[in-house]
DNA sequence: TTAGGGTTAG
């Protein structure tokens, strides 16, 4: 008896596989009733592939022994081994008892796993489990995340002792089907709550838009002296990004340093996104930088950050700087960097990004294929973005909004209508920015019954109210055809308040067909509109004097003093070998600025010689 | 049982 509790005590003292099989070795030949004992012990040790090769040679398992296995491999993150493992029991006929039923439910839970869940719950009911809170909230669980909600009631109705776990997954569960109100009622019934369900609240208002009754819960919680933690602090930034709050967020904050949350990289990162999500990109960066752990989320999200802020250089940088980090991008942080490349017009960056994407399979998803697609669009190699929208074996409405766009704004409207229809053969639902791309091309193709047709297919078979952007299209549409008096006719009937867009539009359509009237009309409507646009003036000003209305010209030019308004300087950019060239209006500072000039006269020269009239639409 | 990041138009 000493030397079998020696034997197995020898291998808690090692992990080496060759003295582990020289113990095997000693029990087959010496000790064979010992091999339950040391598969219980190689599992104990997580030796678990081991252990399982010889699990299997043993002729009838006990239920003990089928129990260490099942919870060893759930304890590992196993899940299939673990469903495969409790099947193989069950199979065996061995007796199922509770405790088996947990791991193996949860497991099924999150493999969704819906057909053995199903069996095992008939199982527990025949088997008499019915009054086990720990095999009932497992169950339920299950019910609650696969959005089954009516079962997961039925479930937790049966439960006889609930305790707050078992109140917990059914708001959660309420959450996931989008049932507020019921999620709130059962939270309001709880006669003693956990910080879990405080949190579950809080994130079934954040999950399901209401953002300001998760904020309140936030603070009744705080009221009612349940110390928030990790969780609840992490859901509140999320809520306070979603809102823009960044008042709330510092509040959030403070109470996260007293606490030392920030240790937390979840918590960091989502202090981070609310910073990037607030606009205050150069804290968000802050907070980047101080971090000492930062995973791929943490990256996607500073990216994504820059990206969305427009700061498509600082985006990249940062990219690239993360190939040196041991984290490889994936498919979001991939999303993000490919439109920073598509707002920078930038080639070269965009196609190796491109490469990788391409190598590393990233194809097959949709998102990640999309932003691709478009980026190519973008940087004007439209039939790359065409080989690629080809290539993808899944796309969605984004990907075919993506091309019909990027084809619509290339200059390929017919392809981009064809694409619109093939796009409703195989049955793909357009939504409202498919017809902005779609009434975009019509646009470029001066086919204005088309597109008028379009606007109220739009309104007829889908469902859609025109935005801003579709009474934009259409604006542009009569506009561009000369038909500057249905353009005026439209906005004056239009459902929404005309914008500096729809102005904008008339403004420049109404100047190409010399039209005074409308253009002083539009430019007008522009400047009540935005009064600190100094574009505006100048142009109000110059068909005052083209006119010969030198009185008016002047006044708009004081105006413009009283109102003190600053001309804003135009700039241009280029990006030449990763180093981007930027230039100002008159700009000499630029190292080559004389060959610069040199070119951009001849160019002139040439566009003359081809009797191109340069300011035609700045002349009345 | 409760947490963080993404694509399309204008």
């Amino acid at each position: 008896m000493e030397m079998e509790r020696h034997l197995l005590n020898l291998l808690h003292s090692t992990l080496h596989i060759k003295q582990i099989k020289q113990v095997h070795a000693l029990i087959v030949i010496n000790y064979p009733t010992l091999t339950t004992d040391f598969v219980k012990s190689l599992l104990r040790l997580s030796i678990v592939v081991y252990a399982r090769n010889v699990f299997d040679k043993i002729p009838h398992p006990s239920q003990v022994l089928y129990n260490s296995l099942i919870s060893t491999y759930s304890k590992l993150s196993l899940k299939k081994n673990a469903l495969e493992a409790f099947v193989l029991m069950h199979g065996s006929g061995t007796r199922v008892v509770g405790s088996t039923v947990a791991p193996v439910m949860k497991s099924c839970t999150s493999l969704l796993a819906v057909e053995l869940a199903k069996e095992i719950h008939s199982l527990v009911v025949k088997c008499g489990f019915s009054s086990d809170v720990f095999v009932q909230t497992p169950l339920m669980d299950f019910y609650a995340k696969t959005c089954d909600i009516e079962s997961a009631k039925k479930v937790f109705d049966g439960i006889f002792m609930k305790d707050p776990i078992c109140y917990n997954c059914l708001i959660s569960g309420y959450s996931k089907s989008g049932d507020v109100i019921a999620a709130r009622r059962l939270f309001d019934e709880m006669s003693e709550r956990t910080v879990v369900s405080w949190n579950s609240m809080i994130s079934c208002y954040a999950n399901n838009g209401y953002y300001h009754e998760g904020l309140s819960i936030f603070e009744r919680m705080q009221a009612e002296g349940c110390s928030p933690n990790e969780i609840s602090v992490t859901t509140v930034l999320s809520i306070c990004a979603k809102l823009r709050d960044l008042e709330t967020g510092l509040r959030v904050k403070k109470f996260i340093d007293e606490n030392d949350f920030h240790l937390n990289m979840i918590v960091s990162t989502a202090l981070l996104e609310m910073y990037v999500k607030c606009g205050a990109i150069e804290d968000a960066r802050h907070e980047f930088d101080c971090m000492d752990r930062r995973d791929v989320v943490t990256w996607s999200a500073m990216i994504a950050g820059y990206a969305q802020n427009g700061k498509s250089s600082e985006a990249l940088e940062l990219f690239e700087r993360m190939k040196n980090e041991p984290i490889e991008p994936n498919d979001v942080a991939l999303v993000s960097v490919l439109s920073a490349c598509s707002q920078l017009g930038s080639v070269g960056a965009g196609e190796r990004i491109g490469n990788y994407v391409e190598s590393r399979g990233f194809i097959f998803n949709v998102y990640v294929a999309s932003a691709l697609l478009d980026m190519y669009s973008k940087c004007g190699n439209i039939s790359k973005a065409r080989q690629i929208f080809n290539k993808m074996p899944h796309k969605d409405v984004v990907t075919w909004n993506s091309l019909i766009a990027g084809l619509a704004a290339n200059g390929f409207a017919e392809d981009a209508i064809n694409l619109y229809e093939k796009m409703k053969e195989i049955r793909v639902i357009p939504d409202d920015i498919t017809f902005v791309g779609v009434l975009t091309a019509c646009t470029h193709a001066g086919l204005v019954e088309l597109g008028l047709e379009f606007f109220r297919s739009m309104k007829l078979d889908y469902d859609i109210t025109p935005t801003i952007e579709h009474y934009a299209c259409i604006v542009d549409l009569f506009c561009r055809s000369g038909r500057l008096k249905e353009a005026y006719e439209f906005i004056c009937i239009m459902e929404v308040e005309p914008n500096v867009v729809i102005w904008g539009t008339l403004l420049s359509a109404s100047r190409i067909h010399s039209n005074a009237k409308l253009a002083e009309l539009s430019v007008k409507k522009l400047l009540a509109l935005e009064p600190e646009n100094s574009g505006t003036y100048v142009l109000l000003s110059n068909i005052y004097a083209s006119a010969g209305r030198w009185q008016e010209s002047l006044r708009v030019r004081n105006l413009m003093k009283i109102n003190r308004v600053q001309k804003t300087t135009a700039c241009s950019w280029i990006e030449m070998d990763n180093k981007v060239h930027k230039f100002l209006v008159g700009d000499t500072s630029h190292a080559r600025s004389n060959e610069v000039y040199r070119i951009v006269d001849g160019l002139a020269m040439q566009l003359t010689t081809a009797s191109y009239n340069l300011n035609s639409d700045l002349e009345f």
